[in-house]
DNA sequence: CAATGCCTTACAGATTTCTGTAAGGCATTG
DNA sequence: CAATGCCTTACAGAAATCTGTAAGGCATTG
């Protein structure tokens, strides 16, 4: 099994059950915990610098603000960065993150190894990520299903950038910017009315306003 | 300290975390944990019945939904029927939920105990909570303000009925239809626009997606 | 009664949203 | 190479949104 794995999680009580399940029922010797991205990092790029690299990388995706100033605010940054310093670490996602196109977008772009979304069997999972991924394998929790496409109604990333910036009350014309800069495509007025309408017809809006709180009383923004 | 706790929490990590923690900790005797809001008012009836009564219920909020059909799908739910059954039990809601505006409602109208809210020191924070509900004190974790003054604003009937048909799609033309079948007034189309852009200015919306966006979050429509 | 302030309403105009049509690019196909 | 379909973009016009101004009603006050 693997000998140095390290944890990134904000919440004392995910943070401490992970820890005490690595150790008990797995036998890691040396869980280390972080309860910040930056310090995580920190902690990768010395052992990495040392020789002494961790084995694998456990990390939640969202990660509370507080009074203290960070310079890598959620864990999609932090596997990005973590994966760049040391391409061979084996990252394991924990979260509460159920979108599969957000999921899937993890694997494909940032080449995790596991995800386990947290839930009433997420340890048990989790002991069953690692063993799946320590030998060469990945691993997703159940319930979350990647096989989009069959699904109508799917979100991919345009719309959800567009719906989360309409929801925060941009105009078109503003959105048509961002996706610019994001280098997103295709991003003209119209095409971003079109898709909007579109997702009018799926979802039985007649607006964006009702269109948009549709989707977060679904939850899918 | 208490004798016999109840845990009702769906995540498997917070909950063994808490479990442990009690025990570790407090010494609490008597740990029960569930995974489900109906198995865990099911204990709490059973016990009452048998006059072993539970001192403490510790629970979430939000508990994810499966295969299995439940009756009670919400902390708040298990929270007012627990209350019922059992009026001097100390109940302490551990959960994400930050919005001051819905944690003053946990106080005010369900009468729990204590708000702990998960994050980095949620532990211990719940350690503290329950020393404190021992001695018949209160506890709401340091980051909630719950001095609301300011920060809230009522929303009246009218603001509500505006609200609730903007996010269902209707245009303010039908809306003002709407007003005046229910004799709600003022109801002209200006009224409504000006209602609804002083309520811009108090939620920092720049237009009527974004406001419904807010306050859909909020939970307040 | 006159003056004042507040609330409701009407209206105007600039901007944005929404819908539909049309043109150009690009890949596929016969 | 021409024909076809699909996707992106441009544009246009009707409707809706948003903001500001002004007028009238009503209660309060001196």
């Amino acid at each position: 099994m693997f000998k140095k794995v390290l944890i990134a999680e904000d919440f004392q009580g995910d943070n401490k059950s992970i820890v005490d399940t690595l150790k008990a029922k797995l036998r890691i010797p040396e869980v280390q915990e972080e309860f910040y991205c930056d310090k995580a990092f920190n902690r990768l790029k010395v052992a990495h610098i040392n020789q002494e690299s961790y084995d694998v990388l456990i990390t939640d995706l969202s990660f509370k603000k507080d009074h203290t100033h960070q310079n890598l605010i959620s864990g999609y940054e932090l596997i990005e960065v973590s994966r760049k310093l040391q391409p061979d670490i084996k990252i394991i996602v924990n979260s509460m993150e159920e979108n599969p196109v957000q999921i899937k977008t993890l694997f494909d772009s940032y080449k995790i190894n596991a995800y386990v979304c947290k839930g009433r069997q997420s340890l048990d999972e989790l002991v069953k990520a690692m063993e799946l991924v320590r030998d060469g394998a990945f691993y997703v929790s159940p319930q979350i299903d990647l096989n989009l496409g069959k699904n109508v109604f799917e979100l991919d990333e345009l719309d959800l950038v567009i719906l989360k910036n309409l929801a925060n009350g941009l105009s078109k014309k503003q959105i048509r910017v961002k996706l610019k800069k994001m280098d997103l495509r295709p991003n003209s007025e119209s095409a971003i009315d079109k898709r909007v309408s579109k997702l009018f017809d799926e979802f039985g809006a007649k607006n964006s306003t009702e269109l948009v709180a549709k989707l977060i009383r679904e939850g899918l923004i």
